[in-house]
DNA sequence: AAAATAGATTAGAACTATTCTAATGTGTTG
DNA sequence: CAACACATTAGAATAGTTCTAATCTATTTT
């Protein structure tokens, strides 16, 4: 199965239509070898270069959620005034860097495992998001 | 020292002057039994209920990050269309529930020593956030 | 195969959240 | 107590996100 075919299936799967504008998303998200961060800003401004025309606003925002709903992005818990997505879908954390606004993976090994030792009643944990905030050390 | 003295001080001590405005804001945050989670939104609402007058997002904004500078209120790293802040600055962490928005403390003793495994050099780690995040167990 | 129809997609408008700015207010100093 | 300097604030401007209606696409009917 080749790349375009995969990003056929993902959008369909996500309950949108592969067009033109979605694959080329889909291009710029999931066709490089490492996972990135990214905001809708900066996916935007990829997309645009990229593919040389504007795509709406809205049309990105629509596919990032549909991927977010579906699991093919994350959103990470970061209020930075900016709003991260992550292409990693693996069980992991973050370093965010409040000097650049950087945000780096921790490996799910890198964290120790985390005991919550108190529980809500009719409520089960989804995940756990832990967020290590980091800066110059002077 | 009775309240409007501790406003004051805080007020003060933010590099702000100590305005009617603002210590009406300080009244709404700090003159109560339990600390609370708020959004900007929420705290101007609350201000201008009682107050009965409106206040300028403008000071309610630049109030609110001058105590969050000067660490007497925390800005709580969810990200959820919605940007909380944390009347309770003491080491903590929270249950977030999907389906309602609702934020829970969880006291420190109730999650586990969080350890982790990763350096980044030139770095220093300023404090670890973590959200439980939580569903209808259904 | 063409036309009609139903539903999805998209661009831009509308709305919301946040920051900026300039007019106003307040405290301080001579 | 007047004049100045700086802080504060309201409303304007900007940025971020969602909504909506015109357009496009796929499917069904003839």
């Amino acid at each position: 199965m080749n790349n375009n075919q995969i990003f056929v299936k993902k959008l369909r799967s996500s309950g949108l239509r592969p067009t033109k504008q979605r694959l080329h998303i889909c291009k710029v998200l999931f066709d490089r070898k490492d996972t990135f961060h990214f905001t809708i800003n900066d996916l935007a401004d990829l997309v645009q270069r990229q593919l040389n025309k504007k795509i709406s606003l809205a049309t990105i925002y629509n596919t990032v959620h549909a991927f977010k709903k579906k699991g093919y992005l994350k959103e990470i818990s970061i209020n930075s005034d900016k709003n991260y997505f992550d292409t990693n879908i693996s069980n992991h954390h973050h370093f965010f860097n409040e000097g650049t606004n950087e945000l780096i993976d921790l490996k799910d090994k890198d964290v120790g495992r985390i005991k919550i030792k108190k529980n809500i009643p009719g409520k089960k944990i989804k995940f756990i998001e832990v967020i290590v905030k980091i800066a110059n050390n002077n």
